[in-house]
DNA sequence: CACTCGTGCAATCGTTATGTTGCATATAAC
DNA sequence: GTTATATGCAACATAACGATTGCACGAGTG
């Protein structure tokens, strides 16, 4: 199992553009670069671009059907994203506690 | 309470010195941009940018101590951060499950 | 085969990000 | 008051980012 990098997964997540092609796309939604592009203001290789990058954290899978490669989800790298920001949840969580007992004890 | 943008918060975590910074925070640590910087390969001047940064993220608190600026860890936006992720991971479990259906009822 | 549609790659351009250095300012110590 | 320390701000260089245009390649269609 290919595990994709949380900072990558963020560097991902970061733009508004590719934010949205996440929404979309997480919605069930597939598409092809010239699809996208219909729906944003923005030209057909630049979302190819983003597209790209969104596969690059494990976001996207492209899948050629003939002469048109065809985008969909994969959800697992939010999993690793998710835990990476969890356990610094969590470390903190414990940071403030021990606080919590040093004062009390004092 | 202010809410931090989840695309901000992704942003500073895209960074590999802000992850390091992050981390050493979340355990507890606390120090100043010099501080930081000593133990980093960069300057004074660039640490205090990132820290700016993740502040404009709400990732961190700055808090005047006589000459001295002490940053430490907050981590709320995490949490906001954490929902996004996770309400995509749930969206697309549920197209999965529709789509497994879709297939049974076939 | 000629044509169209979708994609991919390269060059270019403007903007933002990351880092540096230098200098000014404010606070604490002598 | 002078000195040392810490920060803040501004100017600058370089690299990365986001977007564009132009052109070439590949896959279907007439």
């Amino acid at each position: 199992m290919i595990t994709t990098s949380p900072r990558r997964v963020f560097a991902a997540l970061s733009d508004p553009t590719r934010q949205q092609l996440v929404d979309w796309m997480a919605a069930g939604e597939t598409g092809t670069a010239t699809e996208f592009a219909e729906r944003l203001p923005i030209s057909r290789q630049a979302v190819s671009r983003h597209l790209s990058e969104l596969a690059g954290a494990g976001l996207t899978i492209g899948t050629r059907r003939g002469k048109e490669v065809r985008y969909s989800f994969d959800a697992a790298p939010l999993s690793d994203a998710t835990k990476w920001l969890e356990a610094r949840a969590e470390l903190w969580e414990g940071v403030l506690g021990a606080l919590a007992q040093h004062l009390s004890a004092d």
